[in-house]
DNA sequence: GCTGGTAGTAGACGGTGTCTACTCATCCTG
DNA sequence: CAGGATGAGTAGACACCGTCTACTACCAGC
């Protein structure tokens, strides 16, 4: 517990801690003011509800997920074709490593809250993405902004739908890295 | 109210309307037996827990959207790329229309109850999907599941992201026509 | 006519989010 | 230096929730 940290921001990240070590159930108001040590009640100065404290950890995820991207990004580089390969396997990665995180950061109810929403703080990620899909696409014909957008929606479907567990059933693969390899040269064209 | 349906259907009906009127914070074990007449220790008879009660209305939302895609194609008709789009329509409608339902019956932490899992009822629907794909795909490369999985995990997406806001926010569109056409081909090639 | 099981009731229990009244320390002002 | 205002956190109440258990009608079969 670092020394001169305020009580706003231990909440979020020991809410953060029980959320990815304990799951979306564990992290109620009572719970996590409990873990900081203070009484149930001391949370409402800095977040007047449970949602927006749930969206400030949620956000807090993004924040994460992004700084990620981006490191990994620097640190692989390659063309734009590739790097969008590293970026998704990144999204990925996070997606099923940290689960519980990942199913906060896109739950509808806790959109709004925080005086910066939750798509806003998404929003420097899409925009990386956009990018490099300008870069990298190969046919002039859907706008940039499309083509990111359907792919983002495709890693978002895989990243959900393989957590819930239904891609493995169908599809009987162990891990979804047919199904990225597939999203990707579907969206962008075959590797270089 | 129909005159002699079992108190364990009227629960799933009254919930699943309580679902669609009122979203999923509503549907609460308790409101669900007012709204159904019933005391509130009436349902443990039929559903040991609130999230098997749960369970059955999203997969009564399963075999709902199952039966209004095998109609839509019946009607419909057209090549297999055509009743492709046709399903993918009656998909992104679906999640569209009703939000609650379709994001009850995704939820992770009821994938398990009933005697007939979440995943389960979900599967012909996803077989429909692949014996489509297995007949329009263009190229024999990526197999025929790979390119299902592929295929739904974009519409999912794109069903999650829209309802979520981002994908209007990112790229401007007002509805995710655009998104959908952009899938398709990328997945199955132009159409005829 | 009694008996046994079935369907539903009613109340208790611990937990939750929210609200309100309160303490207590700290700081600013006179 | 005294005193009041302000901010931070406490503690208890409230209604609601899911679960569990004891109880009561009711109805079929012997």
């Amino acid at each position: 517990m670092q020394a001169d940290e305020g009580l706003r921001d231990r909440l979020i990240r020991v809410g953060g801690e029980l959320l990815d070590n304990e799951g979306p159930s564990a992290v109620s108001l009572r719970e996590i003011a409990r873990r900081a040590g203070v009484s149930h009640g001391a949370p409402r100065r800095y977040f007047p509800t449970h949602l927006e404290l749930l969206s400030a950890i949620a956000r807090d995820g993004f924040t994460d997920l992004t700084t990620r991207a981006n490191s990994a990004l620097a640190e692989a580089g390659g063309n734009p074709r590739a790097q969008l390969a590293t970026l998704a396997q990144v999204y990925l990665d996070f997606a099923a490593t940290r689960r519980g995180r990942y199913e906060l950061m896109f739950r509808h109810d806790l959109l709004e809250s925080g005086h910066l929403g939750l798509r806003d703080t998404s929003l420097p990620l899409f925009r990386l993405l956009t990018d490099l899909v300008a870069q990298a696409r190969p046919a002039p014909e859907p706008p940039a902004q499309v083509t990111a957008g359907a792919l983002w929606a495709n890693l978002h479907g895989i990243a959900q739908l393989w957590n819930w567990g239904s891609l493995t059933l169908a599809t009987g693969a162990t891990d979804p890295a047919a199904l990225l390899d597939a999203t990707l040269t579907a969206h962008l064209g075959p590797a270089a």
